[in-house]
DNA sequence: CTCACGCTAGCACAGTCGTGCTAGCGTCGC
DNA sequence: GCGACGCTAGCACGACTGTGCTAGCGTGAG
């Protein structure tokens, strides 16, 4: 009835209730009561872990972002250079099967909350701009490894790619009957076609 | 201390209390009695325009959306054809002012919540799909008036275009530091030239 | 003038919320 | 063996929620 259990890992399992709760029945749910159960647990037990609903919910939303990022990275180091780069780095950052979905709903989930509250606020640009350096490093190496289009404005592009992303991963979870992952994944391609030939 | 006044004027006066209060303290504290404060009314006075919470939400959103869109249909009827059209519309949508800027952080706070709201999803599926047309649209006749870059594919264009939009929208909106209004405009433009050159 | 009724005000209810608290279980270090 | 403590359970409190309800004000129609 009893464990000792590696609180970090405890916590990250808890977080994945808060996904959870959140896909199912939305952020305004993720109350502690809701959580605690769905992880089972009871709420002091909860609280041992986490001394605020705000921290819980902040390391639930960082974990998402983290989880996404280690992807990107993981397939930048795989990847070859030039556009196999590119297309890996946003590859790995778009809804196209189950974890990548969960992980973009609930970054759409908390991003409404993150404009009125200060702390998610703080987290949310730290992801915002963490994925924008991204996309102008994997630009620039794009145009150094010579497979860039010429001529082609790094700051634009990079301005430009990160916003097809973002507003394709929207596109993709407000409408999937529509965006479907092949469509979201034709566009992609095509755009960076474009920005390689 | 009386007065008799318009249902739909007020419905509307009611509405934009909802967005000042979901823009100073988030979609989770637009409670019956907090919107009523804002509106200077009495929670029964409110519900007699409004029948149900769900209802004076779902009513705010749909009016931010039709602002929206009426200022674009608006801005198409004015514009001439051709890139112009297309510009206009565009523009329209974007935030870049006071007004705008105040339907599109209304629109992103209810995107999250849309995931889970039945009613609230259907009505943002609407939206979505009123926008997605209208960008459709626009460029068939960018096509068709001659304005266009020869071979474009009209699909992939009206996928990508609404992408972008959305996707400066929403950092224009979560990173107003970074993305600011004439980052925003001169990637949109440059986006524009490349459609038309 | 008078009546109907749109409109307003505000209370009551049951439910949920975050948080603080105490009590006790079960395992590990000594 | 035994104390320390990580962990668990669950209650209590005050605050806030959506909704239903009643009572009454003030204006316009007849």
């Amino acid at each position: 009835m009893f464990k000792v259990v590696d609180p970090v890992e405890r916590r990250e399992q808890i977080a994945e209730g808060v996904w959870r709760v959140i896909r199912r029945d939305g952020l305004a749910s993720a109350s502690v009561r809701n959580v605690a159960a769905e992880a089972g647990l009871s709420q002091g037990s909860l609280r041992h872990f986490f001394g605020s609903q705000s921290e819980l919910l902040v390391f639930s939303l960082r974990l998402a972002g983290e989880r996404t990022r280690a992807r990107m990275q993981a397939a930048a180091e795989t990847a070859g250079g030039g556009r196999d780069l590119v297309e890996a780095v946003v590859e790995a950052m778009v809804p196209v099967d189950h974890d990548r979905r969960i992980e973009t709903e609930v970054w759409l989930a908390f991003l409404g909350a993150a404009l009125s509250d200060p702390a998610l606020r703080a987290l949310n640009d730290e992801i915002f701009d963490g994925m924008r350096q991204m996309f102008a490093d994997v630009l620039d190496e794009l145009v150094e490894s010579g497979h860039a289009r010429p001529g082609i404005d790094l700051s634009y592009e990079a301005d430009r790619l990160y916003a097809i992303v973002d507003g394709l991963a929207l596109h993709a979870i407000v409408r999937p009957e529509v965006v479907t992952p092949e469509r979201l994944r034709s566009t992609l391609t095509r755009h960076l076609d474009e920005l390689c030939r």
